[in-house]
DNA sequence: GTCTATACTGGGATAGAC
DNA sequence: GTCTATCCCAGTATAGAC
């Protein structure tokens, strides 16, 4: 009675060992028979679960996409004060970063590996995601709180920073969370040419 | 008499399409057909100029690599003034790229389909284009001009936001080249706790 | 220096037994 | 749901003629 659930499970095995490698190696780089092996069966099974390599990939992204954008909303619902929302962005990318570290670069730097009808949707929830950012600084350009260039460029160059932190991080490395959080989230608001830490009646 | 240069000018021509087609698809999801048929040549005539695929990749990266530390070299020789070498070292990050888009990207999105050997040579020279503006931000936070986290974690931050735009960047754009740059430039000084544009005197 | 032809390996995916 | 066996295609690279 505990193999009920064999089927979940390896759907399951097969997400999260194709993630780990897709990430490390690039898509295109990793085989059907790499995936099967580290799951620890043999290349067709994984064809019970998935109906081709794309769908894998696609599935990994869109799941992806879709959790980021639900967890930004949800943080974002109710706050008007385009500082207080940036901070919160910023801060948030990175925490998700942390917890979802491959599937962050997954999602960014394997676009290009989706057939057309995949890479259309996974473009429109990350459109979506990176409009949080474009209205929050175009909202607080025009109230003249935000000194910015383009908004729409100066928010494209503030994910890739953020988003850039997923090509170098390592559990062990020198820094703790904090320091590189507070690093990172320094660099967002002071770019904007706030001071950083803002005063407390813009918290 | 007009073939004399024949070996030179497929060589070259290797290399363009090579870099070209790398950079769109991807270095694994190219194949040594699509390069030849994109030059011309059967796939065996590659084999005259390069030993491998991967030697055409490694040849592209050095050589990329190599330029910009040595034209970044030049660019800020004798600059003691921080703020002078971060504005400079944005401002030609941008135009070299503007000059190099698919070599930028290459250089920075397949390090990992290198080769452990070619792989080292690269890094090496990369640390060296990154230690530019590592060692500026280091200079500029000692000097109390700075206002920044962790220098090297910052310098990061700016390579990759700076970067970021060989994703989405195209010559038909709605945005004309200056208007970019300064939204990039602006961000990238301000990131660092200044104003934009600086007083004449720090310029 | 490029060609044709081909060796050899590994790719994604499927059929059918269990 | 997984297995074995296999299909078919495309991959890199080489041999040898011209």
């Amino acid at each position: 009675m505990l193999r009920k659930k064999m089927k979940l499970d390896t759907k399951r095995k097969i997400l999260d060992k194709s993630r780990g490698l897709f990430a490390a190696r690039g898509y295109e780089a990793v085989s059907m028979r790499d995936i099967s092996n580290a799951v620890g069966i043999r290349p067709s099974a994984i064809y019970n679960h998935f109906a081709s390599k794309q769908t894998i990939l696609a599935d990994l992204m869109e799941g992806h996409m879709e959790r980021v954008v639900g967890e930004m909303t949800t943080i974002l619902d109710g706050v008007a004060c385009p500082v207080r929302c940036l901070t919160l962005f910023a801060r948030h990318h990175l925490l998700i970063h942390f917890d979802y570290k491959e599937d962050v670069f997954l999602a960014y730097y394997e676009i290009r590996s989706l057939e057309e009808d995949n890479r259309s949707r996974v473009v429109v929830l990350r459109d979506h995601y990176e409009g949080f950012l474009r209205k929050t600084l175009i909202e607080g350009k025009d109230q003249g709180r935000f000194t910015v260039g383009d908004p729409a460029v100066h928010a494209r160059a503030t994910l890739a920073m953020l988003t850039g932190i997923t090509i170098w991080y390592r559990e062990d490395g020198r820094l703790a969370r904090d320091a590189i959080i507070e690093t990172y989230e320094r660099a967002v608001v002071q770019s904007v040419g706030l001071t950083y830490p803002m005063a407390a009646k813009e918290q």
